[in-house]
DNA sequence: CGACGATTTGAATAGGATCAATGGGAGTGG
DNA sequence: CCACTCCCATTGATCCTATTCAAATCGTCG
């Protein structure tokens, strides 16, 4: 494991404030795994024996039912994910994959479990870390129950551009298969939306979204910080 | 404050394992009060002054945005509400009112963070019941997305009647309204779908659900421990 | 150039929501 | 005790959003 690597996961929120002496012993019990895209990492129902934390790359948080199949979140690096199932040390209640090639650390859940009890440090951290991923799902559940497809959308292209300077232009980092599952939609809903929101400032090829209006995209978002943040 | 009330108080998990001082300290700082039903106690977006514990009655969970509005849970005796924002001295993010009448203890947010910065019992509590919530978030948020009204009233009906004892009959404790937003429907696709459960092993009548063939409506429902709980 | 996957577009359908009207019980007042 | 009233629940009809299925188009990479 790479020193840059080791300095970035101790500059997380979530290990920031622990000993170096406790830190040094999670990291010694720590992996750094290389996945390739679309790798499923963990499967609903199964036991946590591992924390992980996307370091590179994109996971998707997803969950089935029956043949249905729904994405919960998509997860960026620096980010830990089924954090709540570790401390609990309870089934996974969702699944999660790769959509890119990530590079995953994984500390074992006992470690975690164990420092968790002896550094006060650490466990504010993780206590800030899990009221963050609460109000994160709360979030996502508004957006999905009091939100059409074509709001989501529009909030979606106003919370990512305001994130890369707002300069007006997106650039997706994905297919658009992936955006419309973090959007809670399918890839043609997607599309028609797209298209909808040509009526309301926004303009799209390819990959590329540029806001032309960017008063009239708000009009149709009418973006609330009590769900997008 | 009655001394039974501070007693089942104290044998929350919440309160159990933190020392006797700092739950006196608590608990002097804390108030029970009374409120009539349908009374918002909290308004998303205010910062928070209190946590708030239902010790009796019922609370409903509920977010708008625009003119819409939905549930997001309810809940009953004995549980914390809207603990992250209180961790996080962040604004909330739903809103709360009572269903019935009940009595709330409000403990000051003050008091909660500083008394979790020095007991680490409470603090190790604190973790539990976050990580709880947010999986009970995640649960809410699959039964939503991944069945139909039909298959959720289905599983509300199986799961509320193990938790009853398995009778096979249950009395509903408030109005089919309440159930319905619940559940995440409205009051009329709630009788719909129970007419449609006529045909899989279910009889109702007023408030009375009767579970007439357990195996027709297990095949409807298709309940799942990874969402049910 | 050709092939394959991703995206778009179109038509049909399903699941819920909304609006409107009717039925049914519980509580009230005569 | 009975009629009245009000609110909840049910039922019916219609609308809207989003999914599904199918087909056409676009783009990219061998």
């Amino acid at each position: 494991m790479r020193r840059s690597d080791i300095e970035q996961v101790r500059s997380l929120p979530l290990f920031r404030e622990m000993t170096k002496t406790h830190f040094s012993t999670l990291m010694s019990a720590a992996l750094l795994q290389k996945f390739p895209a679309r790798t499923v990492l963990i499967r609903e129902g199964e036991l946590p024996d591992f924390l992980h934390i996307v370091v590179e790359g994109t996971v998707e948080l997803y969950s089935r039912w029956e043949d249905r199949e729904t994405t919960i979140d998509i997860i960026r690096p620096v980010t830990t994910f089924i954090l709540a199932a570790v401390i609990q040390d309870d089934v996974y209640l969702k699944s999660a994959r790769t959509i890119d090639a990530a590079r995953i650390l994984m500390i074992p859940s006992e470690a975690i479990r164990d420092i968790f009890g002896r550094d006060a440090g650490f466990a504010r951290a993780i206590v800030s870390e899990l009221a963050l991923r609460y109000r994160g799902i709360v979030r996502v559940l508004k957006d999905r129950k009091l939100r059409t497809s074509v709001e989501r959308l529009a909030n979606w292209i106003l919370a990512m551009d305001r994130s890369e300077g707002g300069g007006g232009r997106i650039v997706l980092a994905h297919d658009k298969r992936t955006l419309s599952s973090r959007l809670g939609m399918t890839p043609e809903n997607l599309s028609r939306s797209l298209a909808i929101l040509g009526d309301h400032g926004v303009e799209g090829t390819g990959r590329e979204i540029v806001i032309v209006d960017r008063e009239a995209l708000q009009r149709c978002a009418k973006p609330s910080p009590l769900i997008d943040g």
